[in-house]
DNA sequence: CAAACATTTGAGCAAACGTTCAAGTGTATA
DNA sequence: TATACACTTGAACGTTTGCTCAAATGTTTG
């Protein structure tokens, strides 16, 4: 155990000074952590994660999203603005038919952890 | 273009039913997909991502992740019951003190890869 | 041009979220 | 044994989320 000192911001004792600082010191910074949070967020909604999967194996319209995503096309639309949003989609217009696909391959290794894990986790 | 015909569950006027089957038969189960969201959707806010990064640092006891994840000592301890619940973190107790560290390398590799993918979205 | 169709958009709403605050638990120490 | 301390917990709150529904956009086709 170290030294307790007054905290200078929040006004929480805490403990390790030294510790804390060693960490803040090679830190990602504040808008860094604000945008892989926010892919995070993106992708950790069983929807979302559904098209996702869904896009990572073919280009798919609106409306067959609709079918595998298991919601209705207004509610597929709207979570694909978001995708599109955090450029994880992008999509062609061929007519009237939109088509999407994945925008870059992190996000499948990111996606296939998640499921890693998840698996392991169901023992 | 294939044929049109009317989707038996939802009333939408599905597409490309081959293309839909084909990706429904090797599609993950409703389970994982569930779970895998949860735990991205858990490392998907910038508090607990915070906690999580220095987790990977180093073991830490509550007051100092709150000074390093910039929230109340109460705001961090519900979070982390929330970390537990995905066994994301696991802890050891010190007398009064409560350590927390990471329970799994996997969540090292997910949050790592979308740090890595936010660096290249900022340009 | 009119009708059909794929998709998008905005408003509205219930549910989930993240924080604060106050109170509670349990351990150490004077 | 009383006080201090590290942490947890529950209620309350304003905000955000994800859906539905109805209306709008833009494209194709009769």
């Amino acid at each position: 155990m170290k030294n307790k000192t007054e905290a200078p911001v929040c006004g929480v004792t805490y403990i390790d000074e030294e510790r804390v600082k060693k960490i803040e010191e090679d830190f990602p910074a504040g808008d860094l952590i604000s945008d892989a949070s926010e892919i995070l967020k993106v992708l950790g909604d069983p929807t979302r994660l559904r098209i996702v999967l869904a896009l990572a194996r073919e280009e798919l319209c609106v409306c067959d999203l609709s079918v595998i995503a298991q919601v209705s096309v207004s509610a597929v639309s709207h979570q694909l603005r978001l995708l599109r949003g955090q450029r994880l989609v992008k999509f062609q217009k061929k007519g009237k038919m939109v088509y999407y696909s994945l925008a870059d391959k992190h996000i499948n290794s990111i996606v296939d952890m998640a499921l890693e894990h998840a698996d392991e986790l169901q023992k």
